[in-house]
DNA sequence: CGTTTAATGTACCGATCGGTTTTTTATTGG
DNA sequence: CCAATAAAAAACCGATCGGTACATTAAACG
């Protein structure tokens, strides 16, 4: 046997979770990395791979974290109405992080989606898993009669993933209080008012 | 007097623009630029300055060419309902570009608006304008019958606004066409069925 | 304790980065 | 036809990029 592993490996993979987080993937270089993980170059390539293959890492950390932050989020309140109302206001940071760096897996959707097919595919995945949770919590609000029973909580689900994405990535520009204040009712009336071309199927 | 330019100034700003579109500021370099724009490093600088201020008039030029398709396709529909259905299925690209590359601005919003206020404010202003063309239309809309006029045209706008930025953003991830419809359906129920929650100011 | 073995620290690699300087080319006005 | 002038081409710049090779250190086992 020889020398163990001197940093904690989950720790430092989630320094470099708030790197790419904050920075985006092309603008961080080895260094960024290397001073916030507290480690250097050859441990990094040692315990991760590559650039590519740690940003891999980094980002199924994130949604792992996201995800649990957000089911959380939603059992937290009764209402499941009040639940979207908090998460979509406040978006569902794992920590106390800056909110401009909004969500990294829809960061990374812009970034390298369309660029790379193994992220295309991460990040679809994890939408998809965002749309179950919501899916849940839409049927919890049925089952508890909060919410109409003719809804489709599946489109439903659908729809509040793009809204929770255009939010989030709208206030990006800093908008008024007040727009992101109209986004998450209209967000919340999908609700509340079921219209006949929502709650059926193509 | 001396030699004139021999490009096409605007030209090859559009070429730049179709560059910054794709690959996005950090992983375009400048000979992606010069092999693009048919120019020399010499001829980019003295003709649009340095990287970031090419940009920068690169993501103009797509302001106003995007906000003028939107325009466009709104207006071409005499139904508003079927226009704004048009328009967040297929997006607006100025010219036939691939769909994955989804809007120039929704890009720049992620990539730099968190960290450069220069690039906050361009990209607010440019929603900011959809946002009252959206609401030009709503208006129609309401004149002509076809939207209820006791709906708030602003604050629907502002939300259509967010449903065309999260859809927009979701399609890079390649999700099913279901989906899609689900957000498009989802973002026209706004404007036909006004919920108590959404008509009114705060 | 000493040897093995892997983790760390350091020096190094070619390539490319954004940007500048210098040289060449071409055009226009006198 | 000839300066004057500016655009275009090309050579060049230090810095940094992602990644690697090698030397050093230290821990676990016989």
């Amino acid at each position: 046997m020889a020398k163990a592993r001197e940093f904690d490996e989950q720790k430092a993979l989630t320094e470099a979770m708030h790197v790419f987080w904050e920075k985006g993937y092309e603008a961080t270089s080895l260094s960024d990395l290397t001073s916030r993980m507290g480690i250097q170059k050859s441990s990094l390539y040692a315990a991760y791979g590559d650039k590519l293959s740690l940003f891999e890492s980094a980002l199924r950390t994130y949604n792992q974290l996201h995800a649990k932050s957000v089911r959380l989020k939603l059992n937290k309140m009764t209402s499941v109405k009040t639940a979207f109302e908090l998460l979509f206001l406040e978006g569902a940071l794992p920590n106390g992080t800056h909110e401009r760096n909004g969500c990294f897996c829809i960061n990374t959707m812009v970034e390298l989606a369309p660029h790379d097919a193994k992220f295309e595919i991460l990040t679809r995945e994890h939408q998809q898993y965002l749309a179950a949770i919501f899916e849940d919590t839409l049927e919890r609000g049925v089952t508890s009669g909060e919410i109409d029973g003719s809804v489709n909580c599946r489109a439903i689900a659908h729809s509040l993933v793009a809204a929770f994405i255009g939010i989030t990535v709208l206030k990006k520009s800093n908008p008024n209080r007040e727009w992101i204040d109209n986004c998450v009712n209209s967000a919340l009336s999908l609700l509340t008012a079921p219209t006949l071309s929502n709650g059926q199927k193509s």
